[in-house]
DNA sequence: CCCGCTTCCGGAAGCGCCTCCACGCCGGGC
DNA sequence: GCCCGGCGTGGAGGCGCTTCCGGAAGCGGG
């Protein structure tokens, strides 16, 4: 591995500016004790020499590390993606630099990913996506972020309400709520929920969002029924496959997350079942593709890209030692994927073969 | 800004392994001058005390740096994301950091980010994404570049090849051809491209590739109308609507990218034109949402994923001072958004108001 | 006019690590 | 038996930066 070139030292930029190195760190650092004029000169100076810090040796001298480390659980899951476009786009602004690592979706090497970003002296971490529910590795987590954030660490998260930190939490009951009303208001009777893993707090707050909203409208939760699968597209493809093959007469099935809904959308097509006129399909958080699917997707709209933003600011303005949590908004966006309940509902499944 | 909380030194395992600070680094740095005995004591300490070296000091004392950069146009563009994916995945098992910046699809400040990952010591820059064409920024990114590389700075770079590094390039002439002909061959004759900037690289590929193709089926380089428009979406729907105004007798249109195919998808589908019963569409990629469109997309298949492995592979063992280039392969997907040329198709567009 | 305080600045000590260099030990050749 | 060469090891300097501390001005009041 390469040692890149020596580049402009803050020597350099001290000399020319015609101060002390110790004075030129100050001026570009804006502490107190530099007059107006010399610090206005040497950051002059810097500017165009093209001066940009060595991030190494500030941070082993104690200074600040710019880099914050993002952990989400696949970067190509389009949720996940749209959050580090936040992300990025904040710290381009700041001129930090945000490191990516995948948790995909397992405890332990979330955990390990953590540790790794600490041992790398990231100075702000963001954690995005569900809790697993482990309460070994969780505990473990909680403790070793503690420490971090003890030594001074910034800790966000997203999506996410057990850990202690700064959170961004969009309201997955509200929104599975409007979600479940909304197809109980379509005249729905028979639905089926295609969901996460159960441990996932993101999917146990949306299901039961959905089913407050169900019994709301009369339905026991007994007569609905619940698939839990991979939260991915694949999921989706499996949990449809069973709610046709156990409940045939479902008329409407809600993924708890677009990816499963998208999943969901392949199996109806493939069977030749009708969306929305045989089954209504709807989903969660509204990634960008969700308005092109076949048929568009009726989801409820996470503003995901805001979301990541958000955690960032939180992180970095962190001041008060007690955690704040900040609600994100949501909207239920209907498309064409969902409509009335079929008059014949009732020989729905006859397509099952 | 934090400063993480002090580590286990170096000099602390020296100690716990009774020799000098000088000998625990050769040690588990794996260099010369150590009996194997004092080196597999040393490992051995460092492991059960949990040692794991502070990057800041390392890369500081001239050693590697364990970070890559990656620089994509938009991480939550689905192309990027799943080159990104790849990156990452490789990295992860490398025990890397990967730091990911956006270009922005802007020249300028994709140099600005160049640079910045330099000054932030990265050890490998990967840079995913086309030239933007424009001769003196190019020329600059090029001097930077080579300077980074002559300081033992590695660089890859993914789809470009006008740069002087290792690339790992898709070939897109070849793609383009093998839409071209697909098209010709279902007997349209009425095809029109809805294109990105002349300027990317990519673009310009992609395009040779189909004309070729169209010539060779007997079509002038006249016949085939070429709309730029921006490399997404959006500007896949602008392509899509200039196409329909000013080609009406179009039957089929080749999307250079699958964003913007997916533009032009959502703008036949509000003009309630039918696809691909009127108009056939291809994209360019296969993006992973490309099959669950409406219809399902015909497209070229990039292994997205391998690539970013690939590029960051070849960045690692970048051995001989003569940058490689490692083709990819490409496989044209045909789906449900391309057919027959309509037999009315003297009568395409009628539905154009 | 001198004293003491404030303001601004430079010197210098590390941060944790790598690496050059010098040193001590051993064995083999004369 | 002595010298030379090589291997294994420790000492020390330095990477570029931050920050503590002490010194040099400049100011007002006694």
């Amino acid at each position: 591995m390469p040692k890149p070139g020596p580049g402009l030292r803050l020597l350099d930029v001290a000399r020319h500016a015609g101060v002390s190195l110790a004075t030129a760190s100050r001026a570009l650092a804006g502490r107190e004790g530099v007059s107006q004029e010399v610090a206005n000169r040497v950051r002059q100076v810097a500017d165009d020499l093209g001066y940009v810090a060595n991030p190494f040796a500030r941070t082993l001298a104690g200074g600040a590390s710019p880099t914050v480390g993002l952990i989400v659980h696949q970067i190509d899951d389009p949720y996940f993606s749209e959050i580090a476009g936040g992300v990025i786009q904040l710290a381009d602004e700041r001129r930090l630099l945000v490191q990516i690592c995948h948790s995909g979706r397992d405890p332990g090497h979330e955990l390990r990913q953590i540790r790794h970003l600490i041992a790398q002296r990231a100075g702000v971490i963001i954690i995005a996506g569900s809790g697993f529910g482990d309460p070994g590795v969780e505990a473990e987590t909680r403790t070793v972020l503690a420490g971090y954030q003890r030594g001074g660490g910034r800790v966000a998260v997203i999506g996410r309400h057990a850990l202690d930190a700064d959170a961004v939490l969009p309201d997955n009951v509200a929104g599975g709520h409007a979600l479940g009303s909304h197809l109980a208001e379509l005249g729905h009777r028979r639905i089926a929920v295609a969901a996460g893993a159960a441990v996932l707090n993101t999917v146990a707050d949306r299901l039961a969002g959905v089913a407050a909203a169900l019994r709301r409208h009369g339905l026991s939760p007994d007569d609905v029924p619940v698939v839990h699968a991979d939260f991915v597209r694949e999921g989706g493809r499996l949990a449809a496959d069973r709610i046709l093959r156990d409940h045939p007469d479902t008329t409407a099935i809600i993924a708890l997350n677009d990816a499963m809904a998208m999943g969901v959308l392949a199996t109806l097509r493939e069977r030749g079942i009708g969306v929305p006129s045989r089954m209504s399909v709807a989903g969660f958080d509204d990634v960008s593709v969700a308005a092109d699917l076949a048929p568009s997707l009726t989801t409820v709209r996470l503003p995901m890209t805001d979301m990541g933003r958000t955690a960032l600011e939180l992180a970095l303005k962190s001041a008060g030692s007690r955690p704040r949590r900040r609600p994100t908004g949501h909207r239920l966006i209907v498309r064409d994927s969902t409509g009335l309940v079929p008059s014949g509902a009732r020989l729905a499944g006859e397509g099952v073969e």
